[in-house]
RNA sequence: GUGGGUAUAGCUUAGCUGGUUAAAGCGCCAGUUUGUGGCACUGGAGACCGUCGGUUCAAAUCCGAUUACCCACCCCA
């Protein structure tokens, strides 16, 4: 191969045949289980003014700060390509007066994301997000049909192992008390942090709580938690979000750790973790953003969502080997014996795909007989119709069933159709 | 942005203590008498060994750089 083709940019991938049935698959059952919970599709644009971004997901954070695709257009407007969802579904939200529709909003969307960072496994520059959000509630009720929204998706494809984690990071007021207190926890033990923390713990000393250095960790565990310093109402959301999955016995695990990335959360956060796929576990992630409608200039519209990486999704799949239904290859191929009954071998064919929903195949690279009957093998034809100029002179042609070699005759003439469609079911 | 590993036909790999036409399996194509596949057999096409540069009489094999891929950190889904 020659070094001067051109490649798929760095991060990216191309969706062979042979893996995209495997997404079209999914994205039907997202379909399915979202009309079953009644969410409707929106479909936003794949890139967005820039400080859509800055607004929303928070011009502190990493993605915003070093991770988004962005460029200048030829008027000189400043534009990102969508680091996630939320936001643009929110801008929509606003833009369209749709919070003047009848409450609650529940929209849920599939598509590509970009976000500039160094590949790894479970990890792309383009990446697929199969995402949900509902606008209008602020009751645990909505966190409720949300996460058992996801549930029931990951369920419906049969996955195990999969971990909820759940955490609370209360509203703006129990946030300040808390990051306080969190400082004051690792400014004191300044000396045992390292040194990514020691910056963090200027810039956002929460992320501290996610470090992975064995002394931080250590530290972390005996650091103030969130749930000690949320206030009344957000205390009480919480319980109720807990007590609905204890009803439901749905499993959970409290992790006070969990510190979403994005400026827009509060409240409610969530991930589903699996531990089976290198260090990029998480494949759903979400939470609470009651705050974010009205930072975006809109109405004081609570909410709520989640994203699932669909490329982590598969990663999980593939290694608990759940199957995918494939595609149908070929229900009947019709061969030539020689080229003066070619005519007719296109015509059954046009015949059968127009008439039928067969998957009828014929030659067209010129291949001899027992090239096509070869081929018509290799694809997986269920049947096989022999067609040469005896055939057309009396009228009827012979198929053989590829599997157990059982033929049947079937006529050339009127009741083609009929006869089709009675060996082939 | 930081670190580690890898880079040979469409795919999976062998060759890598430097030396004649770079090897295998799978896949692809054709054939094994007369109009019928899966098996077996025979043959064929297909890589200039990621790229650039260096060492050498001689490099896929050694050295350097570069790019890409994989993995981890960071961050996130």
């Amino acid at each position: 191969m020659g070094s001067s083709i051109i490649k798929a940019q760095r991060g990216t991938k191309d969706i062979l045949p042979s893996e995209s049935f495997k997404w079209s698959f999914l994205e039907n059952l997202i379909e399915k289980i979202s009309l079953r919970f009644n969410f409707k599709k929106i479909r936003t644009p794949i890139f967005e003014s820039t400080s859509l971004f800055d607004r929303s997901v928070g011009n502190q954070t990493d993605v915003v700060q070093k991770e988004m695709y962005t460029f200048f257009d030829k008027a000189k407007r400043s534009i990102s390509l969508r680091p996630e969802g939320t936001a643009s579904v929110a801008r929509s939200v606003i833009e369209h007066s749709l919070f003047k529709n009848a409450l609650p909003l529940k929209f849920f969307y599939v598509g590509t994301f970009y976000r500039y960072e160094k590949p790894q496994s479970g990890r792309f520059r383009e990446f697929y997000q199969f995402g949900a959000e509902i606008f209008g509630s602020s009751l645990p009720e909505a966190d409720i049909e949300l996460i058992l929204f996801a549930k029931s998706f990951f369920d419906e494809l049969k996955i195990r192992n999969l971990l909820l984690k759940i955490n609370s990071m209360g509203c703006s007021f129990c946030r300040e008390s808390y990051n306080s207190a969190v400082y004051k926890y690792f400014n004191s033990k300044k000396s045992k942090i390292c040194s990514v923390c020691l910056a963090r713990l200027k810039k956002n000393p929460l992320r501290i709580l996610d470090c992975k250095d064995e002394e931080c960790r250590n530290l972390s565990e005996n650091a103030p938690s969130i749930l000690n310093f949320l206030c009344k109402s957000c205390c009480c959301h919480f319980e109720s979000v807990k007590f609905y999955l204890d009803v439901l016995k749905i499993k959970y695990k409290i992790d006070s750790k969990i510190v979403r990335g994005l400026d827009y959360y509060n409240r409610t956060v969530f991930e589903f973790v699996n531990d089976e796929i290198g260090n990029q576990s998480a494949v759903c992630g979400g939470g609470r953003y009651d705050d974010l409608v009205e930072k975006l200039g809109g109405p004081f519209l609570p909410a709520i969502g989640f994203a699932i990486g669909i490329e982590r999704l598969f990663l999980i799949m593939e290694k608990q080997k759940v199957e995918f239904k494939n595609f149908k290859t070929c229900d009947i191929y019709i061969a030539n014996t020689s080229n003066e009954v070619k005519s007719t071998v296109v015509d059954l064919s046009f015949i059968l795909k127009n008439k039928t929903k067969l998957i009828c195949e014929y030659d067209i690279l010129g291949r001899n007989l027992k090239s096509q009957i070869k081929y018509a093998d290799k694809i997986k034809a269920k049947f096989v119709l022999v067609i040469g100029s005896k055939e057309i002179t009396q009228g009827f042609a012979i198929a053989k069933d590829m599997n157990n070699k059982k033929t049947f005759n079937v006529s050339l003439k009127d009741a083609f159709l009929q006869d089709v469609l009675k060996i082939v079911k």
